[in-house]
DNA sequence: TCTGGGGTCCTAGGACCC
DNA sequence: TCTGGGGTCCTAGGACCC
């Protein structure tokens, strides 16, 4: 058995790339919520040296110097985009595990290799405009390895197995190994192991007692002995969280208050797609840390619901109980997290009782979710929250959303 | 002026039970 | 003076991922 790890190369900035053909071949950065710092950089924007996630501020010599194109994150068109690719990549695996927006792992049949990477390659690009790479190998650690060496080709394809396996993970470095993070690495490193071939030459005790049974499997699947499995269809989340940081230092009791509500809002909207509700909502603020001048804050409350719920008051309310508990006056808030725990079925027990109680709360949010589906996010909401209230996001270079709203469609124009 | 957001899993330690 | 053993549940914190 053979698994792929299919990869989509810089992902953002070709997601942005593929409506605006005028930027082939240029540099191009996606940046993060706020238009704070770096997230997404073409090959091209790579190759001048940015560093990912470095601050806007820090790179706008740069973007005037070499003409970059600078976009804030999209993430409804690299949703979308996203979709398509998962769904062409089903037709190539016979497992197929979702991994992240841009990853899938792929259980593949008994074709040659090479030839179902191109076709894979090929046909992602013809279909939806985005470069792909794939790296095979025995096991998914393996396959995510391989897939760092096929970027680095022009085919865009490695197969674990067509090289001298020794070798291969003598030039792995245990850093560059998935699931071994910075920690891991600094740790190994004062320990003399530098290689994934070092690592596998520890005993499983010892990988077990340091890197934990989560760090035993890695090595296993280093060996070729598949231990991690394959994940079909996603398991319910067990914590929902929304949060964000503010574009400006907010101050006053009722905007947190306004955000907790947006923010509530959007985890248990995310709570009833998976059809769950929640016991717990947690809530917490932060000043900025950055900020070295500034005097800090941190602080997080939970707040247990009666009965467990995904209807929105009921969050909320929760949520402004726990902010009051918190908050302190005369801090400057740079962040707040609203965080659903304590995750259940919706058909579980206990919610039973609640619907019995008043099944009129569920049939409302039906209707509100249609709407706000329909008509943009927002368009009902719970809290009367203000369209251009400052502490919302900053998004100044955003592009349309190409292909999920008829407004913004990329027009072609003849000759 | 400006530094992301959303997750998972594991372990240690404390509370509590018989 | 003597001060068990085994278990569960929960939380905080730390590691990892994209």
């Amino acid at each position: 058995m053979k698994y792929a790890l299919v990869d989509c190369n810089t992902f953002y900035a070709s997601c942005e790339k593929v409506f605006r053909p005028d930027l082939k071949n240029k540099p191009v950065i996606v940046l993060s919520n706020n238009d704070g710092c770096v997230v997404a950089m073409s090959r091209e924007a790579k190759a001048l040296g940015i560093p990912r996630g470095i601050p806007l501020f820090k790179v706008e010599s740069h973007i005037k110097k070499y003409d970059i194109a600078v976009f804030s994150s999209n993430y409804t068109l690299y949703h979308d985009l996203s979709s398509r690719v998962m769904n062409i990549l089903r037709n190539f695996a016979s497992e197929l595990e979702i991994y992240s927006i841009d990853e899938a792992f792929l259980i593949l049949g008994g074709e040659s290799q090479d030839d179902i990477a191109r076709l894979i390659r090929g046909t992602v690009m013809t279909w939806t405009g985005i470069p792909v790479s794939v790296g095979i190998g025995p096991t998914k650690t393996l396959a995510k390895a391989a897939n760092k060496v096929a970027k680095k080709r022009p085919e865009g394809y490695f197969d674990f197995s067509s090289s001298d396996s020794r070798l291969f993970l003598k030039e792995l470095e245990v850093g560059d190994i998935w699931g071994i993070g910075r920690q891991y690495q600094a740790f190994l490193n004062r320990n003399g192991i530098f290689t994934a071939l070092q690592l596998t030459q520890q005993s499983d005790s010892w990988v077990k007692k340091n890197l934990t049974m989560v760090g035993l499997r890695t090595k296993w699947e280093l060996e070729g002995k598949p231990s991690i499995d394959m994940e079909q269809a996603p398991p319910p989340k067990k914590g929902i969280l929304s949060s964000k940081s503010f574009s400006y230092p907010v101050t006053d009791l009722l905007d947190l208050m306004e955000a907790a509500a947006d923010y509530g809002t959007t985890a248990t909207e995310k709570l009833r797609k998976q059809k769950s509700v929640c016991r717990y909502v947690n809530i917490s603020v932060s000043t900025n840390y950055f900020r070295q001048g500034d005097r800090q804050y941190s602080n997080a409350a939970t707040i247990e619901l009666a009965v467990p719920s995904a209807y929105p008051p009921d969050i909320i309310s929760a949520a402004r109980r726990g902010l009051e508990q918190i908050y302190r006056k005369g801090f400057k808030y740079k962040k707040i997290t609203v965080y659903l725990t304590g995750i259940e079925d919706e058909n579980r027990g206990q919610l039973d009782l609640f619907l019995k109680e008043d099944p009129r709360k569920y049939r409302v949010m039906e209707s509100v979710d249609r709407i706000n589906r329909k008509y943009g996010r927002n368009t009902v909401n719970c809290m009367n929250i203000r369209e251009t209230s400052h502490w919302q996001m900053k998004r100044e270079q955003l592009s349309p959303r190409y292909t999920t709203n008829w407004n913004e469609l990329p027009l072609i124009s003849a000759g």
